[in-house]
DNA sequence: TCCATTTACTACAGGTGTGTAGCATTCTGG
DNA sequence: CCAGAATGCTACACACCTGTAGTAAATGGA
């Protein structure tokens, strides 16, 4: 028999590095989705990528920088779905048709990416710090678009500030809900309930 | 000069084993308030209660049972102050007045124990799984009180799970928004928004 | 006062993660 | 075909955490 001889790791692929980034952040957020942020580190990505820590090392300047480049990537994705799903030229429409357009939309949208909305809306505080400045920072640009469409549909009187607040931890909330149990919590039902509300509001 | 000599470290203050486990809890809460779930460990609580680890141990079987131990005792605290904020007797009244009692009530509660309602309302999903599903678990008991307070109000018609879910989110919101900028989101301001939405849906 | 009990500490063995230096392999162009 | 540049791996030095066995100090009652 021979030795056992089983002294090196079989070489990973060789790739080029703009590859092996775009790699490693795939395998960064897979590990998101799976096991939480508190899952994801250094190794924890070598090893889902089935590569050695030093080439994370060599394609990244550490765990931070890493998921600042992951954000940065799935932020773009996340924003042109959310302000397409958004009614963001709806100023002069009746409110009811556009909240029962909107929501739907938004449904889908999430049910359509999975991924990246999990990792933006079951992550709200205890993160490492850069994705929480991150994502928080995002929420606040999007809130203030909220907060606009508010103004622009009730008038300077409402508290638009708390009332965006408001909308946009619904929208979170309700978002969360679809992703735990898309069967349970539908497009319809979601819809019946937002519209409800806003026909209370405004008839 | 004498010899260097710190070769042992001085003795913490003897105490019954009794106040030593209340306050290990202590401590846990202390790092939970200012690093999050993340920073908490036994080493970490040892060091916050200027102890060793082994006496963490003798205390408590490891960090699972701990954060039990710490959750029964802050579920007490928190469900009390909660039960006895939220307007649970209010079948048959005025839905507005209702609303313009319990909004201060609850804005009061969470600023007079701003560590204990941290704890819980700033700690959603990456934590530690105990504790997440505890909390997860009281969370869905209140759910279920406030659906039944919507029912009450609203009838069979509605749909009072989901309904249910988006005041409890909102709750959630806003006593987020208290901790972080009490100064700003004033008891005025979120009664205000509050009472204004139940106008609108009764009015 | 002295000893048994209670309480606390030291020390060690083992696990996982970080970051880096130096070596091995593969690939590419002349 | 054969450098040398890319790319990947091994190995090491730390750091921090878990649990536990053995030892030292404080306390209280006989």
């Amino acid at each position: 028999m021979p030795e056992p001889a089983r002294k090196r790791r079989p070489y990973a692929p060789r790739v080029p590095m703009a590859e092996r980034r775009e790699q490693l952040l795939d395998a960064a957020l897979t590990i998101i989705d799976r096991d939480g942020y508190d899952g994801v580190s250094i190794d924890a990505i070598a090893r889902e990528a089935g590569v050695t820590r030093p080439v994370v090392y060599s394609a990244f300047d550490g765990l931070g920088p890493l998921l600042t480049t992951l954000l940065d990537r799935q932020q773009e994705r996340a924003l042109a779905q959310l302000f397409a799903a958004l009614p963001l030229d709806a100023a002069g429409d009746d409110p009811v048709a556009v909240v029962e357009r909107a929501t739907p939309a938004l449904h889908a949208m999430v049910l359509a990416d999975p991924v990246t909305w999990r990792a933006i809306l079951v992550s709200p505080v205890t993160v490492p710090d850069v994705v929480r400045d991150r994502i928080e920072g995002d929420r606040e640009r999007v809130r203030a678009v909220i907060e606009q469409l508010v103004v622009g549909v009730l008038g300077e009187s409402a508290d638009a500030e708390v009332l965006a607040h408001g909308i946009l931890a619904l929208l979170d909330h309700f978002g969360r809900l679809v992703l735990a149990d898309p069967g349970r919590f539908t497009a319809e039902r979601l819809t019946g309930v937002i519209g409800s509300m806003t026909k209370a509001w405004f008839a």
